[in-house]
DNA sequence: GTAGGTGCAAAGTCTTTGCAGCTTG
DNA sequence: CAAGCTGCAAAGACTTTGCACCTAC
C-alpha cells in the first residue's frame, strides 16, 4: 500500500478530478498538495492500476484515469474529448458470445464505448452554423 | 482518392496485415512495395480513417488500422496484444440507453472491446507453471 | 504551371527510466 | 542501514510537420 504523501494525493486526485490524464493529476497535485514530479505521478498511477485501485483508457491521444472500478460504459464526445460515465452491465452476455467460446479466448474485461457528440457540443455546433452559414 | 503508388500500397497493405501499426505497415510496404517514408505512411491513414475507408483504435500504446469498416466487436489479448475482430451489433440497442437520450448525447459510433487472454496464451502459461511451479 | 503527394529530418507529445538522495522503520 | 519512494533530467516510443522537390494533369 502507498504510505507516501505523494502518493495518496495521487490517488485522491483521480477521485477529485473528471477522469483526468497523468498531467491533470500533476498539476491538481503539485498546486495544492504537495511538491511531486511528473515521473512519480506516472509511476504511482501505474501502480494503483496495478493494484485495481483505478482503470485507465486510452482516449483522444493519451491515458485518463478513472477512479469508478466498477463496470460502466463511456460516452466519449469526440468533439471536446469529455468523457462521461454510464451505468451498463454485460446484459446479454457478450463474454459468452458463441465465436469467444469457440476460440476459447478468456474474458477478463469489457470495454463498452460510445462515440459521438455531447450536448453541449451539438449546441455550439448549431451556433456555429447560424453564425456562418454555408 | 488517393492517387500515388504509395497511396494504393498502403490502403491494401492495412487490408493483408492483421490489425497493422503505423509501423508494420510502412516496413511492409518499404520492403514489398514501393519507396516509402513513415510521414507519408501516417498522412495516408489518417487520410483514409478521415475518409471512412480505415479505422483505427488505440490498442496498447499505439495506434491499429483495421481495414474491417463494418460494425464489430475485438477481442484483445492483453498478454500478446493480438486483435481478433468477432462479429457483433448492438442488439440491445444500447445507443438508446435512457441515460443517454437523457444527456442529450448523439451516438454516432460503438467501440466494444473485450479483454482477456487468447487461448495460444492460455497454453503458454500453463506450461509455464508446470516448468517453473512457484 | 499548379495542385496535390512525397522523402527527409526536425520537432512535438506523452511516457518511462537511471540515478542519487531522502524517509521510515 | 535496508527497502521503498522521490525529484530531476535524459532517454524513449510514437506521431506530426515544415520544406523543397517531384509528378500528373
Amino acid at each position: 500500500v502507498s504510505r507516501s504523501s505523494q502518493a495518496s494525493a495521487i490517488h485522491r486526485a483521480v477521485g477529485l478530478l473528471d477522469h483526468p490524464t497523468a498531467d491533470e493529476v500533476f498539476m491538481h497535485v503539485r498546486r495544492r498538495e504537495a511538491r511531486v514530479s511528473i515521473g512519480t505521478v506516472y509511476r504511482n498511477l501505474d501502480r494503483l492500476v496495478a493494484d485495481g485501485r483505478l482503470r485507465v483508457r486510452q482516449i483522444g491521444g493519451q491515458r485518463r484515469y478513472d477512479s469508478n472500478t466498477a463496470t460502466h460504459a463511456h460516452l466519449h464526445c469526440t468533439r471536446c474529448d469529455r468523457l462521461i460515465d454510464i451505468p451498463w452491465r454485460d446484459e446479454e452476455g457478450v463474454g459468452l458470445h458463441p465465436v469467444v467460446q469457440e476460440l476459447g479466448f478468456r474474458v477478463e474485461d469489457q470495454i463498452l464505448e460510445l462515440q459521438g457528440m455531447c450536448a453541449a457540443c451539438q449546441k455550439t455546433e448549431a451556433m456555429t452554423r447560424e453564425e456562418i452559414p454555408e
